[in-house]
RNA sequence: GAGCCCGUAGCUCAGGUGGAUAGAGCAUCUGCCUUCUAAGCAGAGGGUCGCAGGUUCAAGUCCUGCCGGGCUCGCCA
């Protein structure tokens, strides 16, 4: 409601502006005065007309007010302060355009469809609190999208045949000195007391321990990594083996959190079927890369950064002299894309598997079934022969990876690929969604047994690392915050039996965990702490779900159904002289509006943001009034109408962040 | 050395493309459960927005330079 009659308004405005000046702004700032008794839009563009128009602001106010006309959906226009035009909305038609609108807009992304890439876990270990925000906030970027209109692909990318799967395969062959089928029998009778994914988060750690005892360890490595690569051995086996236990293990741990997926493209089949021999003919052709005959890099093929700054290197000439410094010699900062020995790095491949999601490779996956979600949606992994019947991923306009801040550089360079190559849309369209790492503040990272230095306990937080097995699994968190909810539900509900408390127990737990990974904006640094993760109260996704409860806990005394409610007749005077309601209806009404500032801004906190106010504006109404005892009939039925209409919002809110309401806490 | 990010209340963080009086949670203190559930509400204290310049009607927000912290820069993946 909110966001269609902003837009009506700027058109309106521009059309002023371009009748009464002939001037036309690059775009028209819309605020909110300070208090909703001022109005629901503040235009300061006269301050920016004052100098063009050379008047002054408040008299240029005037005149555009004086100009404006009746504007339909607007009860008046108002100068205020220095010279903001205030606009106040007739408050009974907006509230009925909000009560009459459906849950999903027609938003800015209505027919496109989109690729996701999220989570890309190494298949080698359990996943960790790291990975459950890169998780969270790729999954709910996605239902952000869903909800703008767009149809999106859910993509993670397995790293199958890299060293960190490696790496335990060496552990498994010369450590714990098991063949295959020993291998076999640990996945499928669990019989060591843990889950897969925990027991190679082990072994993974003491393998790296082990590297650093003999240089003959890290040759075995190497070795192993070939063999891996080149597949068709036993250690290759094996590594297949262990990918595919572990990623059941890992879809198996975001699905508690409501996270699915569509596609899993796998680095196997991205070596096998040859994609990079296909990129690598076009990066020839087009010159993105070059051979390279001197230097340190001589017998490589590069590529030009984009970073490279060739200004940096250059001492500023002398006073008036400005002798250009020809480049000789080999550009050292170029991007090693096939090595002398040609093989081809990660970045190459990253550059074939990209114009593969934009179909601009020339070739495509094998698909084979790999996981069946309880819903009946199907998981596809990539094959070198697929089944004959398959949908088809990518070939698409729009992509967002969902990758930490660290691979920034790596990210850029495939873009510049892409650039490169001509494809100019498709690398605009290519969005690295970057973020910043979760890691442990020293005192949790004591908590948890793990030695910390001196040095280390007295920095901010200390990063989380797989390799030293140093960190929080991600099941071990959701199982901590489970128990705490459970004893939450158990003490307030006795009458419920156990499933049913277990089931809410989870959903709160769920609201907890996703909410706490969704308050922090992506660019800060989330110092992981036990004590605010599992807390229930104050800024919490459970804050959240209770006043959810609250509200349909009136329904549920009085026998009334929200729905029913919405739908049916309502007095909506009482909006006009209570600026406190109606603050709470035109928050409601600001839904569509948060979800497309978080998908322009790639910023999914402003959704959590958004459902704790609206959460927070519900509790201070609830307190304030007592529905049910109000006699005035049509009086309740507002109030009633009021919180259905601020109750559908907020459970919109939390399905945006994958976010159930529960029907009871 | 270069690039990216961060620095706002005791602590953890918000402050969309500059806009009206800098906010929230936690912690501390004071009140509020015979009411639609207190996982809640109301109130109090707490700020040189890292420092210094600059840009303009207007700067926490933009620019420059410092200071402090983090990450990244390999023929690893």
């Amino acid at each position: 409601m909110y966001l269609e009659l902003q837009q009506q308004l700027i058109q309106r405005f521009h059309d002023l502006l371009k009748r009464q000046y002939d001037v036309e702004l690059p775009r028209i700032v819309v605020d909110q005065p300070p208090n909703v008794g001022l109005g629901e839009y503040a235009l300061p563009l006269s301050f920016e007309l004052a100098k063009k128009l050379r008047k002054a602001p408040r008299k240029i106010a005037e005149e555009i007010v004086a100009g404006l006309g009746p504007v339909p959906g607007f009860d008046k226009f108002e100068v205020a302060g220095a010279g903001y035009i205030n606009a106040k909305l007739n408050r009974e038609e907006a509230a009925r355009l909000l009560l009459s609108e459906r849950s999903k807009h027609q938003g800015s992304a209505t027919g496109k469809k989109i690729l996701v890439e999220h989570t890309s876990i190494n298949p080698n270990k359990a996943a960790h609190i790291g990975h459950l925000r890169n998780s969270i906030l790729g999954d709910t970027f996605v239902r952000l999208l869903q909800a703008a209109g767009a149809k999106v692909d859910v993509q993670n990318y397995i790293d199958n045949t890299g060293v960190q799967v490696a790496d335990v395969v060496v552990g498994f062959l010369y450590l714990e000195k098991k063949g295959k089928s020993e291998i076999e029998a640990l996945i499928a009778n669990g019989s060591t007391g843990k889950p897969f994914d925990y027991y190679c988060w082990d072994l993974y750690a003491r393998v790296s321990q082990w590297y650093e005892e003999g240089k003959e360890n890290l040759k075995l490595r190497l070795q192993t990594l070939h063999n891996i690569e080149q597949g068709g051995n036993e250690p290759a086996e094996i590594g297949t083996i262990i990918s595919n236990a572990i990623i059941r293990r890992h879809l198996e741990t975001m699905q508690r959190l409501g996270i699915e997926y569509d596609f899993l493209p796998q680095e196997s089949e991205i070596l096998h079927l040859h994609f990079w021999e296909l990129a690598f003919e076009q990066m020839k052709q087009k010159g993105v890369l070059y051979f390279e005959t001197e230097g340190k890099n001589k017998g490589c093929w590069v590529m030009k950064r984009a970073s490279s700054s060739q200004n940096a290197k250059r001492q500023p000439a002398a006073e008036g002299n400005d002798a250009p410094e020809t480049k000789s010699g080999p550009d050292e900062d170029a991007k090693v894309i096939v090595r002398s020995n040609n093989t081809v790095t990660y970045v190459g491949k990253d550059i074939a598997y990209h114009l593969w999601k934009f179909g601009l490779l020339g070739r495509d996956f094998g698909y084979q079934r790999f996981y069946r979600y309880p819903d009946g949606r199907l998981v596809w992994i990539s094959a070198e022969s697929g089944e004959p019947d398959h949908p088809h991923f990518g070939s698409v306009n729009t992509i967002y990876n969902v990758i930490d801040s660290r691979q920034a550089d790596p990210q850029n360079n495939v873009i510049e690929a892409i650039r490169g190559l001509g494809y100019i849309e498709q690398a605009e369209n290519y969005h690295h969604f970057s973020y910043e790492m979760v890691a442990l503040t020293p005192r949790c990272a004591m908590d948890l047994g793990y030695e910390v230095s001196e040095e280390d306990q007295k920095r901010a937080y200390i990063e989380v690392s797989g390799r030293k097995g140093f960190g929080v699994k991600a099941d071990d968190l959701l199982d901590s915050l489970i128990a705490a909810a459970q004893k939450e539900v158990d003490s307030r509900h006795p009458e419920m039996d156990e499933q049913e408390r277990r089931g809410i127990a989870s959903q709160i737990a769920i609201g907890a965990l996703r909410y706490f990974m969704l308050k922090f904006t992506k660019n800060s640094v989330i110092a992981f702490d036990f004590k605010e993760a599992l807390s229930f109260e104050g800024e919490t996704g459970p804050y959240t779900q209770y006043a959810i409860v609250r509200a349909t806990n009136i329904f549920r005394k009085a026998d009334l159904s929200a729905e029913e409610i919405l739908a049916g007749h309502t007095d909506l005077r009482f909006l006009k002289e209570d600026d406190e309601l109606w603050e709470l209806w035109l928050r409601a009404g600001q839904l569509s509006s948060i979800v497309e500032q978080c998908i322009a801004t790639t910023e999914p906190a402003y959704a959590a943001k958004y459902a704790f106010q609206l959460a927070q504006q519900f509790n201070n109404f609830y307190h304030k009034h007592h529905i049910l005892t109000e006699t005035d009939e049509a009086r309740k039925r507002f109030l009633l109408t009021t919180a259905a209409v601020v109750r559908r919002a907020l459970i919109q809110s939390l399905e945006l962040m994958g976010i159930d309401a529960p029907s009871v806490m």
